[in-house]
DNA sequence: TAGATTGTTAATCGATTAACAATC
DNA sequence: TAGATTGTTAATCGATTAACAATC
């Protein structure tokens, strides 16, 4: 009875900050918790939580709430966290590092296997245990460890074709540091990490901060009158 | 005529891909465009692109388009971009050291004046340019420099404290790469860059890839009936 | 059982898209 | 002027919230 339920973006973006929260309740040893406690906790409402949650099944109990294990669990596996991901860092740049760094600390299920770049004064190196690699036999290197996730901290001009090699030689996913859009096929997971129009909303939130209905609107008259004005 | 235009977080979040397009085309030295043309390039509806824009201003011409030059103008306006911003990195490892490289070399109008540190053997160190100042003084520091932005990149069981310190010392916003989330004040401008959530929605997709409705909804069911085993 | 809290349907709100009159 | 394209209103779509019956 195939109901065709597209799950929406906006839900599955809340996931890891609900398991998030989850796995500090964890590990205070809370064992249960009601759609309301979370709603206090994450700032979700209430409603929204268990709308989202029935989403994909019903992980509660009615007159007790969730576990706080088990839902915890559910969300790991509904994310694919109950697998394992084998990546390679393609730029080994201050950022490529940062991220095999954060990834190799931090992160279980995401295994950094490999740096990669085209500087031969990098290629050889071992930056906390993780080798770097020629670029040239990035191909054959994915192919034959089964890397499922290609992390790109290159230039932008090099962008679109460290995406291309990686895509050819099969990769799954691909983790853009790049302030471009990669072009992938369908088939291909793509999450874009565009720091610098992060770093501008900060900007323009720190503009419009305090009155926000007032500000926001003398601005629209200003610059409209100014538009009209430079015409 | 004080209507009461909440300007949603939606078109904000839109504003900086605009200007990046319109960027690019200006650079490539292209004077006008319809919102149709944009519409292709940057892959948001034609329809969407007019509202957007009119959300701040009648900013183009009817029977010609927009210019490109203007409309980049009028968005890098609206997002605060013609102003400078003084930064400092507080955590002055690895993340740090290539948030610093990134703004340093990328941004204009982003000035980082300063990376922290507690760790005696980066301060006093030159990073890029950049002086690693002991983390003790940070306060003074950025009183005295009036400086506008703090980045976090320090760990997370030290991201509130750091945030906090920073607030007291007067910055407008916080740019916060640990995996929690600060609290601040209203007034104080936040963005978060949280990584490890953004690469858990990649493993999600990589899941949920191919034939997405039926693979969903077959999830969904069996990770209900799953639940109900399992209690 | 009575109380609590989920699961789920219905109501509301907001954002996107469509349509077209205004106008360059 | 005729053609093109915006600005803007109206229609649609989707996401969030409210409400409450189901049920543990």
């Amino acid at each position: 009875m195939s109901k065709n339920t597209r799950i929406s973006s906006a839900v599955i973006k809340r996931l890891p900050r609900y398991r998030r929260y989850l796995n500090e309740l964890r590990k205070k040893g809370v064992t249960k918790i009601s759609s309301n406690e979370l709603s206090a906790l994450i700032g979700y409402t209430a409603s929204q939580i268990r709308q989202d949650l029935n989403t994909f099944g019903g992980f509660g109990q009615q007159g007790y709430g969730y576990s706080v294990e088990g839902l915890y669990n559910e969300i790991s596996a509904i994310l694919g966290l109950d697998k394992e991901y084998k990546m390679v860092i393609v730029g080994s740049g201050n950022l490529g590092q940062a991220i095999a760094n954060y990834t190799y600390y931090y992160k279980s299920g995401f295994k950094v296997m490999g740096l990669f770049d085209i500087n031969p004064k990098l290629i050889g190196l071992k930056i906390n245990d993780i080798k770097v690699y020629d670029f040239e036999n990035i191909v054959d290197y994915v192919e034959d460890n089964h890397i499922d996730i290609g992390v790109i901290c290159v230039t932008r001009d090099n962008a679109q074709e460290v995406a291309d090699k990686l895509i050819f030689a099969g990769i799954k996913g691909i983790w853009n540091f790049t302030p471009i859009d990669i072009e992938v096929p369908d088939r291909i997971a793509l999450e874009n990490v565009h720091l610098s129009e992060n770093l501008h909303t900060l900007a323009f939130q720190m503009n419009n901060m305090s009155s926000k209905e007032s500000t926001i609107n003398k601005q629209k008259t200003e610059v409209a009158a100014k538009a009209k004005k430079v015409k």
